[in-house]
DNA sequence: CTGGATGCTGAGGGCGAGCTGAAGGCGAGT
DNA sequence: ACTCGCCTTCAGCTCGCCCTCAGCATCCAG
């Protein structure tokens, strides 16, 4: 069930961040600051995916990039430069399943792996909650058989959720990874926990909960 | 529905490139980088379509294709080198289904694979969305039993919503599927919507939606 | 029972995504 | 060379979404 994702970045902050997002959507996550053991890693660890940044001391993203298409079958997305245009398109063509331009927002990143890993058949591409079902890949959420229309950010705090689900998840994990915020604004998810609810319940019982002092869970009720 | 695209490139970059227009496109894809292992691949993974580059090393593309047709009903799209006129004729005199000369555009050797697919009788030639039929091999798209008239350019527009019909995609993606771009330019996109909603609404309701911050989705409406 | 902390939700303003009419450029056909 | 139609770019406008704020409800400690 839970993919395997190496990241190389070189910058700590950043690798960590990246990182920690993803062990939190439920990956299996390795860091490496650099692509010196990137043959062993690959053996070793075996990546489903691996998120490479085009920026890297010694060997550069381009170059790990072959050596991954030759060793392995795993999944390529690259971090580049904002608006660096060239280097995306050195990427693609390059052969990367995907981009992203730094600076990137958390919940970007991790749907976009989301995405390459659902194309090359790694992950299911729908969580199913009691009679809910989010289809992460095709923007689609049905409750019994009845199609909702949510806004891209709920859809987004929604696919977290499922992604998380039967899990407590904080307002501060939330924020950091549906919004990419770092400062503390509880409000701002309780607004769109709200609005999500709304829209939820219209069509059947609660099924995203609020324990107090701890955050959310999304699971269906007995 | 979803049909069986073997691809055989040396060049990993382009290899892999093709390999994820096709998937986006739907199609279960499978890459080679070589034809050493066509007979096991044919027998195994028995492809409705393959993708085989002209110039490989060991056996060469023609070689292939005469072990394709002996084994297998499988059709064959043949990437030639540019303007390789020789190459050309031996292609398609040597039955091949179709060729696309190298470099080219996603969409290009997309549209061509879907066609011979269809030609084949492997893939329904039209997509029916509510009173909507879109015939893509033809280019005829009817609403409500009358024809309606688009240009080439909403015409490709139309097939790609109606091939990935229900789903949400993203402006990214039909830039990228339609036009083969891989800049950002939004407003091209919604020009041309806003020309195919033009067409499709005068013979009813809104088949082409908006969802804000996502992107478009062909559906029929209740 | 009371007060403070935590959570919920209706309302409104700012802003940016999306829509469309218009015009220029370019290529195909005459 | 000229015409015509399509594609693209541009600019102005509209409207929906997101965020902030404020008032109220609920929960728990003392």
């Amino acid at each position: 069930m839970s993919a395997r994702v190496l990241v190389i970045e070189d910058a700590e902050a950043i690798g960590a961040a990246v990182s920690s997002a993803l062990r939190e959507s439920g990956f299996e996550v390795q860091h490496r600051l650099d692509g010196r053991q990137l043959e062993a890693d690959l053996g070793r660890f075996r990546p489903d995916l691996v998120v490479l940044d085009v920026m890297l001391p010694g060997r550069d993203g381009f170059a790990l990039l072959e050596v991954i298409r030759r060793a392995s079958g795993a999944g390529v997305v690259m971090l580049t430069a904002r608006d660096g245009v060239p280097d995306r398109l050195r990427g693609l063509s390059g052969g990367a399943d995907d981009y992203v331009g730094k600076p990137f927002v958390l919940a970007e990143l991790v749907a976009r792996v989301s995405a390459v890993l659902r194309r090359l058949g790694r992950t299911p591409s729908t969580v199913q909650v009691g009679d809910l079902v989010v289809d992460a890949d095709a923007g689609v959420v049905m409750r019994a058989d009845q199609a909702i229309e949510l806004t891209a950010t709920e859809l987004r705090l929604l696919v977290y959720l499922a992604a998380q689900r039967g899990r407590v998840v904080s307002k501060t994990q939330i924020l950091t990874a549906v919004w990419g915020y770092e400062d503390y604004d509880p409000n701002l998810v309780e607004v769109h926990i709200s609005a999500v609810r709304r829209k939820l319940e219209e069509h059947g019982g609660r099924l995203v909960h609020t324990v107090r002092g701890l955050g959310y869970v999304l699971r269906a009720e007995e």
